[in-house]
DNA sequence: CACGCAACTTGACTGAAATCAAAATCGCCC
DNA sequence: GGGCGATTTTGATTTCAGTCAAGTTGCGTG
């Protein structure tokens, strides 16, 4: 099985990088561009398993990914682990530790992953100059709100398909918005990490996943999914009737 | 029963107002708080189950919950109700609709409310020549992220009882922000919409606050919350210990 | 390549929340 | 104060995801 979903290497300047329309250059004029660059370091890729920042330390940068995938996890009192969200090429991570001036939860890499460490202080420093730069930042900070908006939403739904089903088309549309095929893609992720963000045990991740696949909404091999039939997947995530929150996120 | 929870009428400029630590004004110098008192529109209250906004309305401003309170409500595809939050005075309600324009939901009072209504185009300018003002707006939005973040967790717990205690605390402690008794406590929205955002039906509401009074956590009477054993009530929101979550929202 | 561990799958069983149905209560308006 | 509609409560039953137990597969490391 050949890899379907990759996202090509992006350059080493914001003005040329792929996920600009996603982060913080987007509607910034190209001298802009070039100031934010001058702050933007560009780290080395880490290994999957790294961790980008833990729960707990000072907040000092927020982090845009570049390539690779993100999971934030904190760990619970009672020693579990809670994932609270999946972060893709043009997600800008960090912003939760801004209010209280330490990360909430840790960002560990899923597999070999990109980042640019924007310092925050900097970020500020510049929005100060720039107002098209901190206008952007408050619609990041907004989309994310919509995004975290819409987890809440599919976690009060009981059902595990419907559970799966947005978020899986989710996912398609986060790849779809970054030039991959929407209904072809690799998760990331483990079962066990999806289950953990989706309220779901790891037994009935794999129940379902099979249903879903003998139904014949996806075609699934490992971590490759295909969504086959969109409009079973979407009726089935959203009722008798497509998009609404879908459209939001 | 008498009125247990109250909050005093805020004055009329938000040099002045009670909210203010919560609010736009926090961390504003006497100057900069006059500047933005003059873009400041104090609307008149509104009665219970008067909209603020609705959903598809284009975005024009973002709203502080003065008195009262309003829930945020999606009508889905199905034609089912979702709803998505309670904003208490201190409240700042809008900002999900900065990025896409438009808000994404109908923001509903649930009592006679009062807001201070912040055109955000205004408040941008504005922001442009305050730094300290665009800051605490960010500022508000990562709070706002770290809250929705709370709420997928909360929802990813299968246990009415859980995820009643958790909401009861995350009430608490917001009520308790706002200088009000963190243990006794009216609840302004039925109980069907709690049993909304939290993904429970009505009859379940019911038989969860029944055993929990039953158990000797709360005392009930109506809409009249008392936490009776706060140790208990910590202990099912969160396993074998307290903190972690309730210490970030 | 072999081993060990983590991730995943499968089957049986259980229990809590949802569903269904109906009754009771509450709040608002005339 | 009465009526009506909405909210809440109560009881019986069903459903589905979690738990328990064990087996299988995949991946990483030496």
């Amino acid at each position: 099985m050949t890899r379907i979903a990759t996202l090509s290497e992006t350059r080493s300047n914001c003005h040329d990088c792929r996920l600009r329309s996603l982060c913080l250059p987007d509607n910034l004029s190209k001298e802009d561009i070039g100031e934010l660059d001058s702050i933007v370091q560009r780290r080395k890729p880490v290994a999957r398993g790294a961790y980008l920042f833990q729960a707990g330390q000072r907040f000092n940068s927020i982090f845009a990914v570049r390539t690779g995938s993100v999971k934030a996890s904190t760990l619970l009192a009672n020693g579990d682990e809670h994932i609270s969200g999946f972060h893709l090429p043009g997600d800008v991570i960090g912003l939760d530790a801004i209010v209280s001036r330490d990360h909430p939860s840790t960002a560990i890499a899923l597999e070999s992953t990109s980042v640019c460490e924007i310092p925050y202080a900097e970020l500020e420093s510049l929005g100060d100059r720039l107002p098209t730069l901190q206008h952007q930042l408050v619609r990041i900070m907004s989309r994310e709100l919509l995004a975290e908006q819409s987890t809440g939403h599919l976690l009060t739904r009981r059902a595990a398909e419907q559970r799966l089903a947005v978020v899986l088309l989710k996912f398609s549309e986060r790849f779809a918005n970054r030039g991959l095929s929407a209904l072809r893609f690799r998760l990331p992720m483990s079962r066990l990490d999806l289950g953990n963000y989706l309220g779901l045990v790891p037994e009935t991740m794999s129940r379902t996943f099979r249903r879903l696949e003998e139904q014949g909404l996806l075609s699934i091999a490992g971590k490759e999914i295909e969504i086959v039939d969109v409009c079973a997947i979407k009726a089935l995530a959203y009722g008798n009737n497509e998009g609404d929150l879908a459209a939001k996120a």
